[in-house]
DNA sequence: ATGTCGGAATTATTCCGA
C-alpha cells in the first residue's frame, strides 16, 4: 500500500500536474493540501478517470485538503472541532483499517503576528483531538504541511534562521507532544542522518541552492511504522514536468505492507 | 531586487498569503 502527502499549491493551477504525479507513481492513498478550491468546483471526474475518488474540506481562495483513494474511505471527521474559523485543515478518513489523516498546519507568518499564537493554540487543539479519537496501539497516519521543521538537520540554515518562525522551541514542542503521544516522523525515522527538504521558496533560487526546509511528513503510529518498507521525498516533483509548473512543495512517499 | 507563485478583486494592475 502506497501511502503519500503533497501540499499541491492550488488545485486549479496544479491539476494536470496532481495527474502526471498520479500516473508515474500509482499512490493508493494521497493526503493533498492548499487545494484553494471550495468543495462545488472540484474536478472529481478528472480524478475518477485517475482511478481515484476524492474526499475533501475545501474552501475559497485559501487552504483546503482533501484525500484521494483507489478504494472507498469512510469520512471520520472534516474541519478541526474548535478551530473551524481558522480555515479548511483537517480531514479524517477510514481505509479498511487505517485510520487517514490529512492536515494543513497554519503558517504563523512571523512571532509577532496574531496567527503565530494561534497556530500554537490550533496544535493544541490537534494534539488533543486526536488523542481523544485514536489509540496508538491502532494503525494510523497522519499527513501533510506542519509548517514545523523538527530539528537542525531539517533546515538549510539553522544558524540563520535558529529562534525564527518554523524554528522556535514553542514549534516544536507542539510537534514533540505528537511524537510524545505515539506517532514516529516516518522518514526521519527510516533515514536518521540524511539532510532532506520537502519545500523550497519559489524566490530566489531557493531549489537550485538547496535552500529548502522539511516541513512535509508522514507521522505513524506503532502498528503503522511496523508496515512500512520504504519512505522517500519525491524531490523529482518539485521541479517543472513537461512544461508543467510545480508545487513549491514535494511528495513524501511511504511504501506498506 | 523585497528576486516567485496562485488567487481575487477588478479589468492589466494591485493586493495578499505563502
Amino acid at each position: 500500500m502506497r501511502v503519500a502527502t503533497w501540499n499541491i499549491n492550488g488545485l486549479n493551477a496544479r491539476l494536470p500536474f496532481v495527474e502526471h504525479w498520479l500516473a508515474a507513481r500509482q499512490p493508493d492513498i494521497v493526503g493533498l493540501q492548499e487545494l484553494k478550491m471550495v468543495d462545488d468546483k472540484i474536478p472529481h471526474l478528472a480524478f475518477e478517470a485517475a482511478g481515484y475518488k476524492a474526499v475533501t474540506h475545501g474552501q475559497k481562495s485559501w487552504n483546503g485538503v482533501a484525500v484521494l483513494s483507489r478504494d472507498e474511505v469512510e469520512v471520520l471527521g472534516r474541519g478541526l472541532p474548535g478551530q473551524e474559523d481558522f480555515g479548511a485543515r483537517f480531514l479524517h478518513v477510514r481505509a479498511r483499517d487505517l485510520d487517514f489523516i490529512t492536515v494543513y498546519c497554519p503558517n504563523g507568518k512571523h512571532l509577532g503576528h496574531d496567527d503565530y499564537a494561534r497556530k500554537l493554540a490550533w496544535y493544541d487543539t490537534l494534539a488533543e483531538h486526536l488523542a481523544d479519537v485514536l489509540d496508538p496501539a491502532r494503525p494510523a497516519i497522519l499527513g501533510g504541511d506542519f509548517n514545523i521543521c523538527p530539528s537542525p538537520l531539517d533546515t538549510w540554515n539553522e544558524d540563520s534562521n535558529a529562534g525564527d518562525i518554523f524554528h522556535t522551541d514553542e514549534e516544536r514542542a507542539r510537534l514533540r507532544r505528537l511524537i510524545d503521544w505515539g506517532f514516529t516522523d516516518v522518514y526521519r525515522s527510516l533515514h536518521p542522518d540524511t539532510q532532506a527538504f520537502s519545500w523550497w521558496d519559489y524566490r530566489g533560487g531557493a531549489f537550485h541552492r538547496k535552500q529548502g526546509l522539511r516541513i512535509d511528513f508522514l507521522l505513524a503510529t506503532e502498528p503503522a511504522l511496523q508496515r512500512v518498507n520504504a519512505v522517500e521525498i519525491d524531490r523529482d516533483y518539485r521541479k517543472k514536468k513537461d512544461g508543467l509548473q510545480a508545487s513549491d512543495h514535494a511528495p513524501v512517499i511511504a511504501d506498506l505492507a
